[in-house]
DNA sequence: AGGCTCAGACCGACCGGTCGGTTAAACCGA
DNA sequence: TCGGTTTAACCGACCGGTCGGTCTGAGCCT
């Protein structure tokens, strides 16, 4: 890795919770600037806009929760087990998070589906893989014999993160974990009741 | 009605759909003068500052969808009916909303968590009193023997909440209201199964 | 190893435009 | 004519972005 490389990675790592904080619109290149200690020929050099930086910030930050939540899925063999362990890795995303300010999906949805195209279907991309990974788990657990079959599970599966983002929404709001919590617990009794076989 | 209680009236009806579909940060007075036809002069004739008309036109939208909230449920006698009718009012947020842009509370909720300490207070008070009404009707609902009792009203009214939220979020995303309705699907389960009697 | 070179990294000054906000004068209906 | 309403001009600060130039360290040649 070049030493270019290596701040590349670092501006995106210091910009991300800026962004995820104060909104694309909310943070400015001083916030950024702030943040990273470059100056404004510094950052230029390794990105061409503050557009261009806002979407590799966005997606550093869903890669991070990714490569989280794919080693605390990773150790569970069992469907059911896999969904619970899921569930339980939204905690992170306000008790102890890589990326502060919540969820980027949720974050970035709500900011830019009325203004800001590209960073939206960024969003809709990192959504589609959302939904798609906890459908997959629920279609190879019925293959297992591990669930029970339901209706249609991508519907369940959208469920579910509703659920889960609202929690995120509420408890950020508060400033209290309990509401997050509380959709937790809902999530995994949908879980244990409808797919548990 | 005086003039200029008119006038304040209107500029809050019109500037309303831009602070919602926009947010705070992202909406520029340039935006609310083009909106409203008036000079800056003019606007702040009425308002102090940018913030004070933020946070007077979320208390507008939030009132606007009360008020067809509770045209919708005032028709409603049994507590069930009530509580379909409340989920039923969630289409309102994306089909056909009075303030474009989703649910105020939402959009502000996630806008201001980390960074506007005066409009985030105020989406918790909305927050609050959303939560207690449907809280509310199901305790009543108890009262007259047309609810079960569950252990705890307020969890479940963040549930449902939650559920609903994160529908209206992700039909937004994606700008298709097919996973609103999933939501409220499960919403109606959800009170279906376990309140009614 | 020592010296030279040069691309890549970074800075600081500056650009035009827009930001939120102020003010004095003009407007206009009662 | 008088008071509330609105306009037009203006303010300093800050916005995102550009650019010429300096610094530095890795690679190459001897």
């Amino acid at each position: 890795m070049t030493k270019g490389q290596d701040t590349k990675e670092r501006i995106l790592e210091l910009a991300a919770p800026v962004f995820n904080t104060k909104g694309y619109a909310g943070a400015s290149l001083a916030d950024i600037l702030e943040a990273t200690g470059l100056r404004k020929g510094g950052l230029y050099n390794h990105f061409a806009s503050k557009e261009e930086l806002a979407l590799a910030a966005f997606d550093w930050s869903v890669d991070q929760l990714n490569s989280r939540w794919r080693t605390s899925v990773a150790g569970k063999r069992h469907a059911i087990d896999r969904l619970l362990a899921v569930v339980d890795m939204f905690n992170d995303y306000y008790s102890n998070p890589i990326v502060p300010g919540g969820c980027p999906i949720l974050n970035t949805a709500v900011e830019s589906d009325d203004t800001n195209p590209l960073l939206r279907k960024r969003a809709q991309e990192k959504m589609d893989r959302m939904r798609e990974t906890v459908a997959t788990i629920m279609r190879k657990g019925v293959e297992r014999g591990e669930v029970r079959a339901v209706p249609d599970f991508d519907e369940m599966a959208v469920e579910l993160i509703a659920l889960l983002e609202g929690g995120i929404m509420l408890s950020k709001l508060y400033g209290d974990a309990k509401h997050l919590k509380t959709a937790q617990a809902r999530a995994r009794k949908i879980i244990q009741s409808e797919l548990k076989i």
